[in-house]
DNA sequence: TTTAAATGACTATCAGTCAGTCATTCATTT
DNA sequence: AAATGAATGACTGACTGATAGTCATTTAAA
């Protein structure tokens, strides 16, 4: 009887819009009356879409990280052994090319501190489970291949922490430039520790 | 000529005062009218002693870890072995007796990561620093002591970013349950690493 | 009398609401 | 099959209440 729009992706194509601005002024300098004309639409159509400000920052996390996560499964093709793999999954925190996302990702795990909703809550956990599968995966194969030694599997959890730990310390305090220095070197150091002697 | 009030002092005792009120509503959902209210204060007289609303939990928690600090510190000397001093450090990030603690920490790093000022970034760099230098003794005594093997040393940047990364994600999600089990856990395989074999 | 400190009324701004408009679809009528 | 209009989902921006931050005024100690 009416028109009827795909919800789901409107509300992709309204967080993209805004993406930018974000990216610019960050979600606390922003009002919803400007990200709705960012996005060409009037401010009562984001509360069709979106629970709030934040809410759009998570939906275009939540796009990025797609995005994301499909060019480190190709990167994760590309080279072979555990110690890469790891590095290629921590790189995350430091590279260039996902300094965007990284930007986004810093205000996201903000909101998801102090103010998240269920569905960030559910995302958060979806991530963390999904990383932790990929780490495990990584560290099991390198195990099973006698590239590592079977100790190596109880530090799962704790390497796929690392990452987020330094970052969350340098995006808080100032010095962004040791990152890629620290995580290189401590993953050059636990894998002496735990790659097989030969 | 007139009264002179110790300004630092009545910007510990505003922020003590409201210390309470925080923890139990969040800082998101308390208004600086409140906040006054609770301290006993005008409004305006906020705005003398703090930039903003985030600025009082900064001060908060600034107090509350300095406490911490020195009950930390006292922890530390009842232990011996450098296992035991790493346990007692990261269990600020699990322990029953700062669960108050970690519930400002968890609204500060929010506002670091959102809206620092230039105190909160300097506070942020000297706690990584101080603890830096804390984990790095504690290493280095232990490598000296024949406790553990030299190749340790390479490890303390990222085993004091552990407890950080696990507690972020473990706060942004849902699961706090598990926290104290990841951390001890990843600590017990880490160190059979790093312990000399006898 | 001087002046640091405190104050709360005031202003500008903004988040969120909601009553109304618009556009499309489709059942009904001619 | 063309015209009509009822039904409804989508969209909107003016409005409201709340709040952050300011500043002219008051208070009281020296």
């Amino acid at each position: 009887m009416a028109i009827i729009v795909d919800k789901v992706q409107k509300r992709k194509d309204i967080a993209l819009s805004c993406r930018e601005i974000v990216l610019e002024s960050g979600i606390r300098n922003l009002t919803i009356s400007k990200l709705a004309v960012a996005a060409g639409v009037g401010k009562g159509t984001i509360y069709e879409y979106f629970e709030n400000k934040e809410d759009i920052v998570f939906e275009i996390v939540n796009l990025m990280m797609l995005k994301h996560n499909e060019r480190k499964e190709e990167a994760l093709c590309k080279v072979t052994s555990s110690k890469e793999k790891v590095i290629v999954f921590l790189s995350f925190f430091y590279n260039e090319v996902d300094a965007e996302l990284l930007k986004m990702y810093k205000e996201f795990v903000s909101i998801a501190l102090s103010n998240p909703n269920q569905n960030m809550i559910d995302f958060q956990d979806k991530c963390a489970q999904g990383y932790y599968t990929w780490f495990y995966e990584i560290i099991e194969n390198g195990i099973q291949s006698g590239e590592l030694i079977p100790e190596a599997k109880a530090l799962v959890k704790g390497l796929y922490s690392i990452g987020e730990g330094m970052f969350v310390m340098s995006a808080s305090s100032g010095n962004t430039i040791s990152l890629k220095k620290d995580i290189t070197e401590f993953i050059d150091a636990i894998f002496k520790l735990i790659e097989v002697k030969k």
